[in-house]
DNA sequence: TGACTCGAGTTTCCCTGGAAACTATACTAC
DNA sequence: GTAGTATAGTTTCCAGGGAAACTCGAGTCA
C-alpha cells in the first residue's frame, strides 16, 4: 500500500474510499480488455505500423520521417510550423525530425526569402527520388494487410473510421 | 546526396536505380497518407490510447502497467512468460512494467512453489482494489469515443477488426 | 560430482517523443 | 532608437520500449 499512497495523493480520499467499497462490495469481474473497441484498434493498428517501420528501416527512414517527407512533397514550400500542424507531433520532436531528415540529406531548412525566422523546409533531390520508393512501401503494406478485403469492405472501414475522426475533430497525424 | 549513400548501401545500386528512373520518368504524384488504411486506423488509434493515458495518469498508472494489471487479474497465477506473451512486449521491457507495479506496491513477484527460477506474479490487495477504477476509466474513454455509435455499428467495427487480427494470426497486445 | 548447456528474467544501451527551458528574431510602444 | 514582449525554432532532460548482453538457477551427460 506504501506506493499507492503515491497514487491517492492526486485523487485524494474520494478515490481510496472508492475503491474500498468496490473491493468490500466484491464489484463483478470487469469487462475484459477485449471489450473495448480502443483495445482492438490499436490491436491492428500496431502491428500495421510496426510492420511498415520494418519496410523502411531497408530505406533507412522512420515512420515519422516517412510522413514529415509526404508531407513536404505535396506543397511546395512548407513552413516549420505548418510541418508541427500536419504531423501533429511537438515542435521539439518535429524539430529533430527535420533534422534527422537534414542529416540524411533528404531535405532542406531554408530561410525564408525576406530574412524572416521562418523556415522554409524543402525536399532535396535525392528526398525527391526517394520518396515514390516509400510511397510504393506504403502502398504495399496497406495492400498486405487490407488486399484481402472487397473494395466495399475497405470503403466501409475507412469510412468509419473517418467518421470518427471527424466526430471527434481529431487533428493530429498519426507518426510513431 | 551525401547521407543518402548510407541509405543506399542496404538496397545497393537496385534501389538507386530505380529512383533515379522514377525520377526521370515523372513518375506520377503517388498516393497521399490519406490513401491507405494503415494511416487512418492510426489516426483514430493514437488518440484513444492518448486520452486513455491521461485519464490513467490521473491514478498514477500507464497504460501498460493497466495491461499487465489487467491480464494479472483474470488468472489466479500468471507467471512471467505468460505476462509476455500476454503484453505482446520483449521481456525486457515487461520486466520493467513489473518493477514498476512492484515499486508503486500494486503487484507482486512470487517464487512458484518448488524453488523454481519461474516467477508467480499477482496482484497486491492495493492493486486490486484499483483495478475496477481503471476499468472504469477504460469503458470510460471507449464510450467517449465510441458511444454516439449505434450497437450495430459498433460491433460491426468490431467484428472488422477482429477478422484481420484473426486474418493475419495478429498475436501481439497493443501497449502503449 | 563437475563441466556444459539451456533458458528465465534482469540490466544496459540506444532511440524516439513529450515537456519545458532556452535562444534569438521580429514586432510594439514609447 | 530602445525596452519590453511575443513567438519560431532548438536544446535539454526525462520516460518508456526494443535489442542484446548478461546473470544465474536448473537440467544433462560423462
Amino acid at each position: 500500500m506504501v506506493a499507492n499512497a503515491r497514487t491517492a495523493c492526486k485523487t485524494k480520499a474520494r478515490a481510496g474510499n472508492l475503491a474500498k467499497k468496490n473491493a468490500r462490495t466484491r464489484a463483478p469481474t470487469p469487462p475484459p480488455l477485449q471489450a473495448h473497441l480502443g483495445f482492438w484498434l490499436r490491436f491492428v493498428s500496431n502491428p500495421v505500423s510496426m510492420r511498415f517501420q520494418q519496410l523502411l528501416e531497408a530505406k533507412d527512414v522512420s515512420v515519422s520521417e516517412w510522413v514529415a517527407m509526404r508531407t513536404l512533397w505535396s506543397r511546395n514550400e512548407t513552413t516549420h510550423a505548418d510541418l508541427i500542424a500536419a504531423m501533429g507531433m511537438t515542435k521539439g520532436a518535429t524539430s529533430k525530425v527535420v533534422s534527422r531528415l537534414e542529416q540524411k540529406g533528404l531535405a532542406k531548412r531554408q530561410r525564408a526569402g525576406g530574412q524572416t525566422r521562418e523556415q522554409v523546409l524543402v525536399l532535396t533531390a535525392a528526398g525527391r527520388s526517394l520518396l515514390p520508393l516509400l510511397a510504393a512501401l506504403a502502398d504495399a503494406n496497406d495492400e498486405h494487410f487490407f488486399g484481402h478485403l472487397r473494395a466495399n469492405e475497405r470503403r466501409a472501414l475507412m469510412r468509419t473510421l473517418q467518421a470518427l475522426v471527424q466526430h471527434h475533430q481529431m487533428k493530429d497525424l498519426p507518426t510513431a
